[in-house]
DNA sequence: ATATTTCTGCGATATTTATGCAAAATTTGT
DNA sequence: ACAAATTTTGCATAAATATCGCAGAAATAT
């Protein structure tokens, strides 16, 4: 179910971020729309995971923001999907000994790097990024295929060296 | 009582930003410790006026947050001790080969560099710091117990890995 | 395969927060 | 200063959210 779950995180943060909800029961019901029927429970649980927060928009009425988010900016604006940079350009990683740099179109890397981030890949001690560059560094022991592979979840279509 | 209110508004402003609440009822208690005795009614009210967000800390425990403070991090006009900030979240020390990472509560990354630089740790030879990640990049002979003694002074409660 | 860990649902509450309403306080206009 | 209008507040209660114990499913590790 890990994958489920995985999957259903995601589509928390885009129904959140595409339309203004203001409870967990209505959430529910669109997630259950988007195929990921669940309970109340759990998503109380997920919410907490995701760090997601509820505050008021500009009417005080409540609704659910991502933490990133501040005040009352819709993410659509700011927080593109990496899907979405892809079309930009082309997102590529390279390593070397025990670094990586990945290479984004221009301005995208603090995206991207709060993506890898929150993928939580152990091999991956930190990040730093740029503007169109992330730094990442690894454990020493870290295996670039399995790294690579674990990229792959967070920035699709890469392209290997 | 208009002024006893906005005067309550800005106490609680205070309030939050200077310890993590979590519930209704805790910041009741801080505000009648603070002369602004009031009712929960009152308060949730007060609350959306203000924009005020409810999220989570590092550790998944709610917090009260202002909306235009950027995740977890809090507001302060002077520089906070790392050891203030290790309250908002722990700060860690990761090495892979000739480089360290330090991972800090977002937005607190700069601080803590410029504590490091600051100590002048010989073996330490630059920092780079994000949102909440400094690099360092240490000398080729430097040995990681010497490096780890020194940063304690500075990043004190570090885990090692 | 077997053991271990993680996740989820299902109630079943406990806890926390929001709100309708009426009263009290404050402001405004005359 | 008085009356009307507006704002603020408390109370009671509704609504929403978090959490608990537990059992079974699923994923991961040994």
């Amino acid at each position: 179910m890990r994958q489920d779950k995985d999957t259903r995180l995601e589509v928390i943060k885009m129904i959140i971020t595409s339309q203004e909800v203001g409870r967990q029961d209505d959430l529910l019901n669109e997630l259950a729309k988007a195929g990921f029927p669940s309970t109340q429970a759990t998503l109380s649980r997920d919410l907490r995971q995701l760090r997601i927060v509820k505050g008021h928009n500009e009417r005080g009425e409540q609704v659910y923001l991502l933490p990133e988010q501040k005040r009352y900016q819709r993410i659509s604006d700011t927080h593109m999907t990496v899907q979405q940079i892809n079309r930009l350009g082309a997102v590529s990683v390279k390593f070397s000994l025990n670094l990586a740099i990945v290479q984004t179109p221009p301005g995208h890397a603090a995206h991207v790097a709060y993506d890898i981030d929150n993928a939580h890949i152990p091999e991956i001690l930190g990040t730093i990024a740029g503007d169109d560059t992330i730094l990442i560094v690894l454990d020493e022991t870290a295996e670039r295929p399995n790294v690579l592979n674990r990229l792959a979840e967070v920035v699709p279509e890469t392209r290997k060296e």
